[in-house]
DNA sequence: AGGTGAACGTTGCATCTGCAACTGTTGCGT
DNA sequence: ACGCAACAGTTGCAGATGCAACGTTCACCT
């Protein structure tokens, strides 16, 4: 009982962790915001939708399954669905058959969503990299990417190659 | 015209610049995911009402002006509105008029309130120790905590002290 | 073959959220 | 004092999202 707080108080996070933590929280929230806002205002593009089509240029021949882009994307299956049909009706992707499994659908990224997303995609590098890779030195950034790569690891244990 | 991809394509990030950013976004997402999931599960409360009860206990009096707390909890004015509501409905929070001006009010926190973040706070920090903290050295730690306040200084740049 | 459980994608429903507009209050400049 | 811009909080509205349930198809096991 010779603690400050009331005697059920919970074992708190000290100065170290709370900066590691919170910060991580605040930074990313208000990255995300911030690139968010920049995107729909210059782009027309919310940040899932970029998501999205920047993981659909990026994979083989511009086309994905839908439950893999769901999980690349972080969002339900049934919040991706409704995405593409906005994607679609915009005419930046198009939905295929998958001629090798009859339940499944690839998402496709058309000519215009190739354009749009290239576009978009060079902004958000640039804001990337004003408010958060130039702030961040070479040996930080490698250490970040160890740090993720060990969360991450133990997050998802099975993940593809 | 030597590069691999379409002549127009702007700098993408190398492999470093990759894992230090795309992991971080990624991390941050499933975390929160997951500890979002486990609050609603075991205490009946959302992330963003988590964080403002939080910030309430945290606060002197346990109360807090509402948008002082929209603020810290990275909400619009709106959406904290709403969420003052829900809490309030619950019993978690009350209203209370502002003395010295007549425009504001003052989110507080009740006795109830206070037991249920307590309680919550327990399994959630359990929960950042166990799949954050012990998988980042004390030195880690201490470097996280001076990227995120060198990045957040450089968006926040009049915070409060 | 036949059957059963799992996977894929979609839909109904409820909830959460932000933007824009609005009301009331403050404080500053003249 | 007065007027006017800025601020605090709320509300209407539209959009985005997840969960649970569903229909269809696949894969495996006997």
């Amino acid at each position: 009982m010779s603690e400050t707080a009331t005697a059920t108080a919970p074992r708190l996070l000290d100065r170290r962790e709370l900066a590691a933590w919170r910060g991580m929280v605040r930074t990313q929230v208000l990255l995300a915001r911030e690139f968010e806002a920049e995107l729909v205002r210059d782009h027309g593009l919310q940040l899932t939708a970029y998501e999205v089509l920047m993981h659909l240029v990026d994979a083989q021949d511009g086309r994905l399954r839908l439950s893999d882009l769901a999980t690349l994307a972080v969002l339900s299956r049934s919040g991706l669905t409704r995405l593409i049909d906005r994607l679609e009706r915009e005419g930046l992707v198009v939905r295929e058959r998958c001629p090798s499994d009859a339940r499944g659908y690839f998402a496709v990224i058309t000519a215009k969503g190739r354009e749009q997303v290239t576009a978009a995609r060079k902004d958000y590098l640039d804001n990337v990299r004003a408010r958060f890779l130039d702030l961040v030195s070479d040996e930080e950034q490698e250490q970040l990417g160890a740090i993720w790569t060990r969360i991450l690891q133990a997050l998802e244990p099975g993940l593809k190659p």
